[in-house]
DNA sequence: CTGCACCTTCCCCTAGACTGGAAGGTCAAG
DNA sequence: CTTGACCTTCCAGTCTAGGGGAAGGTGCAG
């Protein structure tokens, strides 16, 4: 499969496969006789998972972390374990953050649903916020 | 009052309120015989409203809307609350998505716990990835 | 007078995640 | 043989929300 190709299965652009390439998430792809890079399935499941992730709110090093140790042949088990662990709290914080956020922003909105527009406060710029 | 002396009041620094100015935030600040920007209540009253909005998870450039449709002597209110809204879908959203990818990782971790720590130790390969 | 804290503008830097464009190679179709 | 859609590398720009620091003006205390 050629880079647009892979590019158009997950929603990507070849840009961002070339670039995730650059950063070590994707592992220098294999080559065509004339120096095009060719992909397997292999590659889209690594970028489905990529973009899941990305979804998720993880960044690119943070992915790159758990890609890494899934492709560590020989990782010791204990660095393993503790780097998914360290990525398990933090994704816990950013859950925790992301629910705090929501409450905010919920508590916003049903202020804003239950208030009379025309009561707005001009000196407070919007008094649902 | 003086800049240093509003950034204080609103826990920003005066780096950040000229940078508020510049992208519009705020209205260009009276000034001083001096020269030095000269800022009454209502900035306060603003940069609080910046602040609020900001950790509603709101962009500059979303709050940038509401306080401009302020300014025009309307009510945002209604622009608010659809905001609001697509901000409560959006976090609803990525709340899922952490949490899914949260059970990913807790699965790869658990696998990795529950191997023979002895048997780590070595070369061996830590194949549970 | 000097020191010091404050203020001014100016421009560059950061990180994260791309995106654009230039300059050029490859290949199947018309 | 040329066109057009691909592909290559490399360098540069974008956006967000500021931060760093230079070079210089202001104003008060000692």
């Amino acid at each position: 499969m050629r880079i647009g190709e892979a590019a158009a299965a997950v929603g990507m652009t070849t840009k961002t496969l070339r670039f995730y390439e650059d950063r070590g998430l994707l592992p220098a792809a294999q080559r065509a006789a004339n120096g095009y890079r060719s992909y397997g399935d292999e590659t889209i499941t690594r970028l489905d998972f990529i973009r899941r992730s990305r979804g998720a709110g993880l960044t690119l090093a943070q992915i790159s972390d758990i890609l890494h140790i899934r492709d560590a042949g020989q990782a010791p088990c204990t660095h393993v374990s503790d780097l998914l662990a360290r990525q398990l709290k933090d994704l816990d914080w950013q859950i925790t953050e992301l629910v705090a956020l929501r409450s905010t922003v919920a508590r916003f909105h049903d202020t804003a649903a239950a208030a009379d527009p025309a009561a707005c406060d001009s000196k407070r710029i919007c008094s649902y916020l």
